[in-house]
DNA sequence: CACTAGATGCTCT
DNA sequence: GAGCATCTAGTGA
C-alpha cells in the first residue's frame, strides 16, 4: 500500500486512471510501459505487455463474443480481467477502450521495486529478475488470483499508478505477441529495450 | 544460451 | 474432445 509522503502516493484520481484506459488498445499498452502496480505488499514496474482488442482481433478472448469468462472486457475500463491459463496459471489483463468495446492489456513482465521477499515467498528461490517474467510468474509475485477480476485499480486489491514525471523512459520496443494462433503476426507485444525481466519470445507452433 | 517435450485442467464447441 | 494469451526441467552446444 502506497505511504504517505512517499514517491509512490497515489498521484491519479479514479476519474483520470479510467479516462486513460478508456483510450485504444494499441495506445495504452506502450504507454504501460514503465508504470507500476502494487499488490499486497509487492510493487512492480511493468516491462512486457501484450494488446488484445475485441472483434477485430481473433487472438482475444472476446472475440467470438461474451462469455462468463470473459465479461469483465465488456465492462467499463480500468478493471482487471484475470482468467486461469492452461488451467494452471492466473493471467492478469487491465481492461481498455470503453463499455461493449471489449479490449484489454495483458501484463506479461515486470521488475520487482519492492515486496522481494514476499515475491520469493510465493514464486520460490529464482533470482530477482526471474521473479515476475511471464504472464503466469507475474500473477504468482503479486499474489494476483481469479477472484480478483473485475475489481478497480483505484480501490481494489491490486492498484495502478503512473510511470513518476521524472522516470527515464527507456526504448520501446514491440514485435508479434507471444503463444497466439491467430493473427501470430500483428505486432502488439510491447517491452522495454534490453530489460533482463522480459520473457522470450514463442511463436505458437500451430500458427 | 537455444530448443524441446510434457504436465496441467479449464473453457468453449 | 480440442485447444489453449504457460511453465519448468531436460538436453545439447
Amino acid at each position: 500500500m502506497p505511504e504517505p509522503g512517499s514517491r509512490h502516493e497515489p498521484r491519479w484520481s479514479a476519474a483520470e486512471i479510467e479516462a486513460f484506459f478508456a483510450r485504444p488498445v494499441a495506445e495504452v499498452a506502450p504507454d504501460l510501459l514503465g508504470s507500476e502496480v502494487v499488490c499486497g505488499h509487492v510493487r512492480l514496474l511493468l516491462t512486457e505487455v501484450e494488446a488484445y482488442a475485441g472483434l477485430a482481433d481473433p487472438a482475444s478472448h472476446s472475440y467470438r463474443g461474451r462469455t462468463s469468462r470473459n465479461a469483465v472486457m465488456f465492462g467499463p475500463p480500468g478493471r482487471v480481467y484475470v482468467y486461469l491459463s492452461y488451467g494452471v496459471h492466473w493471467a492478469v489483463n487491465l481492461v481498455c477502450q470503453g463499455d461493449g468495446d471489449p479490449a484489454a492489456v495483458l501484463l506479461r513482465a515486470g521488475r520487482v521495486l519492492s515486496g522481494h521477499d514476499r515475491a520469493r515467498a510465493h514464486r520460490g528461490d529464482v533470482p530477482d529478475h526471474r521473479l515476475a517474467r511471464g504472464p503466469g510468474n507475474l500473477t504468482s509475485a503479486l499474489g494476483v488470483n481469479g477472484p480478483m477480476t473485475g475489481t478497480t485499480l483505484w480501490s481494489g486489491p491490486m492498484r495502478w499508478q503512473p510511470s513518476p514525471r521524472e522516470a527515464a523512459v527507456a526504448e520501446v520496443r514491440s514485435g508479434p505477441r507471444v503463444g497466439v494462433s491467430l493473427a501470430a503476426d500483428v505486432e502488439w507485444r510491447f517491452w522495454l529495450a534490453g530489460d533482463d525481466t522480459v520473457s522470450s519470445y514463442r511463436r505458437s507452433t500451430r500458427a
